[in-house]
DNA sequence: TGTATATATGTAAGCGCATACACATAAGCG
DNA sequence: CGCTTATGTGTATGCGCTTACATATATACA
């Protein structure tokens, strides 16, 4: 390459990447050389002496769960358009998987990784850092030690308690996230103290924990059913899940009971995948803005690179009430 | 590390590698200091001299289509449990970024890149395997140069169409896929094979193409109604569209229009998706076994690398006929 | 005309690792 | 005991690139 060129290898460098002085003429011969040979730059090589891998890690529980492939695109999209390369890394929550994930990241000198934390540890975190790798964490938070990206969930799931208060309902169930993370936590407390507020006394009896996928959703349901009989309007006549896949998990199970939903129990989920909007009933929920929260991540992550000094970086994005037929009745009009 | 092992640089490389001859002892030695100061190999630093950067690409149209979680779910499985990360490539079926990537894959030295093509150019791959990077292809075929798995399209397409002649129907309206992929190509030529072996006449007025795109099914279906009334039994009576994103569209606008599925018209869809099973009417499809395909490929991949020479391998897998409510009448039950 | 400054290019070192090669020691065998 | 072979370790080179440094020419200005 330098040889076609006629050139050294430091001019090669420097033509290639527009830095320090290059004649014209030195830089027209050294890209025509580098077309002529259909040249393309060793990027990895590149990395050992720049120590920038142009690659940022996704690490998250799931791209099967619905909600994450919206995200994982807003992540790459802004990613890919500064030149970054995003790897996917799936945890299922399990902690093993966490920690290999993010030995193997250290090893491979990411840049950043933008993390769906499942198992909370500032530790883990707190070590890819001091490796000199930026972290920004998507949805879940960890205290208020990172960067971070997310929705506002006490909002969002006062918004969600709220309009099944609205609606009449004072008897609510909450099938809850997995106990440890924060955004469960929030979204716990959204529900009851928008309940609060309402003077509504809450009942821990109407709370179950799921784990976020569907098939828990089931379990829940199952376990309301049996705490409460459904037909007694003192049971409870609404159900809020912390996510769309578990409000799923719950519907199925009221109808095959011989439920009517919204009419004999309402249902809300969170999230807002695109499963609500096709099932029936049409899943009333909270929207959550996926794949800006993805974007928003990778923009922050990709800032924070280049000021690793600056203060925490936090972004709450607002989620919205989207009210379809599991809470309402459709009135008029067919199907 | 070295250093603190008290040994030199060769012996360390040498006993983290477990190539040529160590003492246990130093081998030992080596291993404590490693623990002790939390030494990891820099991997991209390695690649520079062994030419393995224990990278895949996988390269698909876009993760936010239902379809492809699953395969980049199995494709990850299998990867990592291999010692590689992959990176995920969306292409939105556009030739410009498809091409962006695979120049940018080529310049990381990815060791190989799983490819769900949307522009069909040998050029382009050849280009990669000419850098000694492996290819293998998933669900999109591209004639017969280069390894592969994915299912039997044209099986896939006339188990849908026969379920449905056996139904009844003879008028059974087609939603192809974009009319350049061999998918669309084998599943058109299943459903109009399957319609000749019946002896029931092929209409061309009842394909229409559509782009594998929710928005394409509602598309696909108004041109169907503008073309036919529905309410004549020589319009049609069934559709069939080439996924089930697209049969989904098909539905909505039928259920606007005031038709009854699968009572007026019945539809099959294809991918069986996690949507397919709590719609309503819950979807009649033609399921693949996704995350085996992403599994699949990532082993071909990795068996391909080693064994570069090796004839084609190709891996066919069967789908299967799933009969939910969108094409049969529901008898007895709730719901 | 002499000196400072901007422009241009090459040489060499080093990023973190693998490995060929030289060398040293131990073991096996006639 | 001498020679071959197996074992163990260090030195040095290079992977493809960036960059500090040295050097050289052109331009500017006093």
């Amino acid at each position: 390459m330098a040889q076609e060129a006629g050139v050294s290898i430091a001019t090669v460098s420097r033509a290639l990447n527009g830095s320090g002085y290059v004649s014209k003429e030195a830089r027209e011969r050294v890209m025509a050389a580098a077309r002529a040979l259909d040249y393309h730059m060793n990027v990895n090589a590149r990395s050992l002496t720049s120590g920038k891998t142009y690659t940022i890690a996704l690490v998250l529980p799931d791209v099967t769960n619905p909600f994450f492939p919206a995200v994982a695109r807003g992540v790459e999209d802004y990613a890919s358009d500064n030149g970054y390369c995003v790897m996917l890394c799936n945890t299922d929550g399990n902690s093993r998987k966490e920690s290999d994930y993010l030995t193997m990241l250290r090893s491979r000198k990411v840049d950043g990784v933008i993390f769906a934390v499942s198992v909370p540890s500032k530790s883990r975190i707190n070590t890819l850092l001091d490796d000199g790798i930026a972290v920004v964490l998507v949805d879940r938070d960890l205290g208020d030690s990172y960067d971070i990206v997310k929705t506002d969930n006490i909002a969002g799931a006062m918004l969600a308690t709220n309009h099944l208060v609205g609606l009449g309902h004072t008897r609510i169930a909450f099938i809850s996230g997995p106990a440890q993370l924060a955004t469960s936590q929030e979204r716990f407390r959204g529900y009851r103290d928008a309940l609060m507020s309402k003077g509504i006394p809450f009942d821990d009896r109407l709370v179950v924990e799921g784990d976020f996928r569907m098939e828990s959703g089931h379990e829940a349901m199952y376990q309301l059913m049996t705490r409460f009989d459904c037909r007694d309007r003192n049971g409870f006549t609404a159900v809020f899940a912390a996510n769309d896949l578990m409000a799923v998990g719950a519907v199925t199970v009221l109808e095959e009971s011989g439920l009517r939903v919204p009419a004999d129990v309402a249902v809300m989920g969170y999230d807002d995948i695109n499963i609500a909007s096709v099932m029936r009933p049409r899943l009333s929920t909270i929207a959550q803005p996926k794949y800006e929260m993805g974007w928003i991540a990778a923009e922050t992550i990709i800032k924070r690179m280049s000021e690793p000094k600056e203060s925490r970086m936090e972004e709450i994005l607002q989620p919205m009430l989207v009210v379809r037929d599991s809470t309402v009745e459709r009135r008029g009009a067919l199907a």
